[in-house]
This record gives C-alpha cells, sequence and structure tokens, in this order.
DNA sequence: AAAGTCCCCAACCGCCACTTC
DNA sequence: AGAAGTGGCGGTTGGGGACTT
C-alpha cells in the first residue's frame, strides 16, 4: 500500500515552533496526554500535523530531557553502544537518560564521527583503518609475494610512504595467511552469533567482515580493516598524519591493535593486552544477562577509560590512558584514541536490553 | 563592516512495522 | 487476507548563528 498521509496537509504550519506553539502543547498534553497524535493538534488548536507535534514533545518540550552538553560518560556510552548497535538511535537513547534519539544522532554526525575519523577509525565498523593507501587491494594482490621489499617496489611507494606502513603492511600479509584459518573458524562463530542476535531479539548485530578478497582482516577476531569510499579529506589528513609520524607503529600478530598517545599527542599504533574496554553502565547490562560465557577466552576487562576518578573506581589498566576533565575538542580526541580499546567486543552477549 | 563560508541542530521526509477493521 | 491508519525510526535538509576573509 501506498504511504499513508500522517495529516490533511493543506493548511498546516511547518517550521521552526513559536513558543505559542509550545505552550499550547505542552498546555494540552499536561491536561489530556497526548494520546492519538493524530486528532491532538485539532484538539489542541494547533496548524500542525500530528508527526510535528510529536516530534516536537519528544524531542524539545518533553519535562525528562536533559539539557545541555555530553558529557564523557555519556560520550562514552554513545561511542560503546554505537559499535553494539549500529544507527539504531533510539536504542542507544532508551540507556541514555534525557537524551533524545535525534539529539543522539545529531551528536554522533556532528562531532563523534568526525573525531573518530580524524582518528582513523571507521565511524561504521569501529575498525582502526589500514585502508589508508588502500592496502585492502594491495595486499590481496600480492598475498604470494609479500616480502616488504618486493611489496614497497610493487607499489613504487618506497619513497613515498613511511616504511612502519609497509612494515605493518607486510606483517598484516603473513598474519593474514598465517591466520587464515582461525580468522574462518572465527568468523563462523560471528554468523552464528549474529544470526543468534537476530533470532532472539530481532537486531542486525554490527556485522564483522568475513576473510575475503575485498578484507583485509587483521589477526584479531573483531577487528577488520575495511576500504573506505568517502570521507577522502579527512583520509588526507590520516595520510599526513601517519607519513609525518615516523616511529609511530609497531604491531604484533596476535595482539589487539589499539591506540595509544604519544608526547605530541598523536596516536600511535602499539599493542596492549587489554581488551574490550565499557563503561559501568553496560558492564552492568552485561553482567544482568549473564550471557557470558565464563569458559570463553574472548571475557574481557571492563575498565572505563573516560571516567574519571571519581566517578569510577576502576582504573585504566594501562599507564598510557589519560583521565580527561576538560572538555575542549582536541582533549576529547586524546580520550577518545583510548577508544579503541573498546573495540574488541566479546561475541557472546545478551543485546536484549538495549532494545 | 560586509560578504562568504562553515557548522550545528531542529525539523522534515519517507519508509517500515504494527494495529485495527 | 489485505487495505487503511498510526506511531516510530533513521536519513537528510536548510535556517541561522559563528567564524573567517
Amino acid at each position: 500500500m501506498g504511504r499513508a498521509p500522517c495529516c490533511e496537509k493543506n493548511g498546516l504550519k511547518k517550521g521552526p515552533w513559536t513558543p505559542e506553539e509550545d505552550q499550547k502543547l505542552l498546555d494540552y498534553i499536561k491536561k489530556h496526554g497526548h494520546g492519538s497524535w493524530r486528532t491532538l493538534p485539532k484538539n489542541a488548536d494547533l496548524q500542525r500535523c500530528g508527526k510535528s507535534c510529536r516530534l516536537r514533545w519528544t524531542n524539545y518540550l518533553r519535562p525528562d530531557i536533559k539539557r545541555g552538553r555530553f558529557s564523557f560518560e555519556e560520550e562514552e556510552t554513545i561511542i560503546q553502544l554505537h559499535s553494539i548497535l549500529g544507527n539504531k538511535w533510539s536504542a542507544i537513547a532508551a540507556r541514555l537518560p534525557g537524551r533524545t534519539d535525534n539529539e543522539i544522532k545529531n551528536y554522533w554526525n556532528t562531532h563523534i564521527r568526525k573525531r573518530l575519523l580524524r582518528m582513523g577509525i571507521d565511524p561504521v565498523t569501529h575498525s582502526p583503518r589500514l585502508d589508508l593507501l588502500d592496502l585492502s587491494s594491495v595486499l590481496n594482490s600480492t598475498l604470494c609475494n609479500s616480502s616488504q621489499s618486493n611489496f614497497s617496489r610493487l607499489l613504487g611507494i618506497q619513497h613515498v610512504v613511511n616504511p612502519e606502513i609497509l612494515r605493518l603492511a607486510t606483517s598484516l600479509l603473513s598474519s593474514q595467511r598465517a591466520n587464515q584459518e582461525c580468522i574462518r573458524q572465527n568468523h563462523q562463530e560471528n554468523q552464528l552469533y549474529n544470526s543468534q542476535v537476530h533470532d532472539q531479539f530481532g537486531v542486525q548485530p554490527v556485522q564483522l567482515q568475513p576473510p575475503s578478497q575485498e578484507n583485509v582482516t587483521c589477526t584479531t577476531p573483531s577487528i577488520h580493516c575495511t576500504p573506505f569510499l568517502d570521507d577522502a579529506q579527512l583520509m588526507q589528513a590520516n595520510v599526513e598524519q601517519f607519513q609525518t609520524s615516523p616511529t609511530s607503529f609497531s604491531y604484533q600478530n596476535t595482539e589487539p591493535i589499539v591506540w595509544e598517545q604519544n608526547a605530541e599527542g598523536i596516536e600511535d599504533y602499539a599493542p596492549q593486552l587489554d581488551y574490550g574496554y565499557f563503561n559501568q553502565s553496560i558492564v552492568d547490562l552485561l553482567n544482568e544477562n549473564q550471557n557470558i560465557d565464563s569458559n570463553d577466552n574472548q571475557n574481557f576487562s571492563v575498565p572505563s577509560v573516560l571516567s574519571t576518578p571519581s566517578s569510577s573506581p576502576i582504573t585504566p589498566l594501562n599507564s598510557s590512558s589519560t583521565y580527561f576533565n576538560s572538555s575542549t575538542e582536541d582533549e576529547r580526541d586524546s580520550y577518545c584514541s583510548n577508544m579503541l580499546k573498546f573495540y574488541e567486543i566479546p561475541r557472546t552477549f545478551n543485546v536484549n536490553g538495549y532494545m
């Protein structure tokens, strides 16, 4: 069937709400509740469609809406939930009291997403973006010949690209081959988990990419590298950052990739032993659900990288992690670099609470 | 001071899922 | 069973303020 009009369009006002309209809507809902949004505008003497009234109420007039800047804890929660739920803004908003899905969506698109991109994290997959040089295609074409010298010669970029990046790529190549079978197994487990999540909760989990010709898969099961197709300028900035940070890279096959921050404030790749980071509210949810298999070696540590000492008794495991009490964008950039520690998501937990 | 550009966010649009008849 | 109605969601837009030239 075609789209049903939510209201009679003719004569209805659009655009910003006036204080008088707000007051009418508030008064009416206080008195009668919203009941049917379709009939509300007429009953409340508003020249608006019901949909517009509902939006105004849920996004602005509702008394329990929290105003003002997002706290670090909220930001951390958003990033973590987004990595689990994707763009399920309403589900994310349900875990953030006083915040609307619209507000969270806007904040994600205008702040967090850009910040993650600047840090070289794909905001869709929450994975480090190792495709700065379109490594995926290059690596796949050289799977049978992965020595660094041959590799860089093939690329013709040995004088342009930081050799550390090439070493990383070479390392990735060898690890990819060495771990191909392991990755397949992990992927099968992921698929099983995802299908369980989907069947149980009707939620499409964040997809972990299968090992394919299009993806360079890192050695940890949850971290993978996918080509990105847009945000070219931010990508360029990333390339420049890597090129001007000659000693930044190190990579070991069997550890998750995380970012650390060097003295210049540039995020570095460095192996870390501690796994995912969840803030306390998410940990509580996980604990409540009791669905994490205690025998599963994917169990994870749960310190909050973001919480201030006063707000959380849990301290970061590694010395490079930083507490943040300040609120500038740059400082948040730095803090967010630590968020990569979160991107190791346990594969067995119940997302029921989010829906 | 004026013009141009950038950025944020409130609001809209269109689709989908669910309910009612 | 299926058409119609409704609420809800996620993507997108554009007005306007902030900032730059």
